[in-house]
DNA sequence: GTTGTGTGGTATATTTTAGTTACCTTTAAA
DNA sequence: TTTAAAGGTAACTAAAATATACCACACAAC
């Protein structure tokens, strides 16, 4: 991330140490930051939660997106399907350890958005 | 975000206290979770930084891009434009106090992202 | 003087994501 | 036998992201 600028002898400027593709902040963001899973991720803190359940309690978010996410996010390891039992059909999603390392952060930009009334411009 | 399903006595289930429209965590995300936005942010850290050198560091992100997020994030406060020339025309843009306050969120971001070696799949 | 660089952007088009709506199968209870 | 739960999928549209070109202006070197 200490990417630098530098202007040699004749006036024209480098960028060293880019930001070449992602940095660290941008995959971070990438695995986190997408629409809905931080808000995923927080919905599973404390207990497995079941699909239909975490589809309500996301409000907005449809189910196709609660559906992307979630296999988004156990492709990456954040978080485990467990089919709890077939005939009736019951699932619920957890997090792994992984998971729960991201925590922390997510609970920190909560009191953060909180604490500054953060508001957003739905224009 | 203490939202909680219960089931009512004829089996029939509600959403108490549902993330309806975004909550919290969503709202941050949106602050700062956009895509390039939080590494312009980072990158604003220690000074100001002119706009060409800013597209330069991001490597990946075009001058469209970091146009519209810098424009963004002026508009929710989070960042200063200062015009420091005309003829040579020279802008630079810096961090409000506001967007100070993100940084720490950031840092832990980058700290998470570094220490799990977080790898993103460019399928 | 004209080619090459820098500055800070905008316009246009294309590709990728996000989001909506409707629908499916199975199970079970009123 | 209609109603609703479960966990999704298919088809489609709207909104972002990205790529590529391009402006006007300034300052050098050649």
């Amino acid at each position: 991330m200490e990417s630098s600028i530098k202007t040699d002898s004749k006036g024209r400027k480098k960028v060293y140490d880019a930001c070449m593709e992602p940095c660290a902040i941008e995959k971070g963001m990438r695995l986190i930051g997408g629409k809905w899973k931080g808000s995923i991720i927080y919905h599973l803190k404390d207990e497995p939660v079941r699909f239909n359940d975490l589809a309500r309690m996301l409000g907005g978010a449809s189910k196709k997106m609660v559906d992307q996410r979630l296999k988004e996010l156990e492709d990456e390891g954040m978080v485990l399907r467990k089919v709890i039992s077939d005939r009736p059909v019951a699932v619920t999603y957890e997090l792994t350890e992984f998971g729960r390392t991201a925590l922390h952060i997510l609970d920190e930009l909560r009191v953060w958005s909180e604490t500054h009334g953060v508001q957003i411009n739905t224009k």
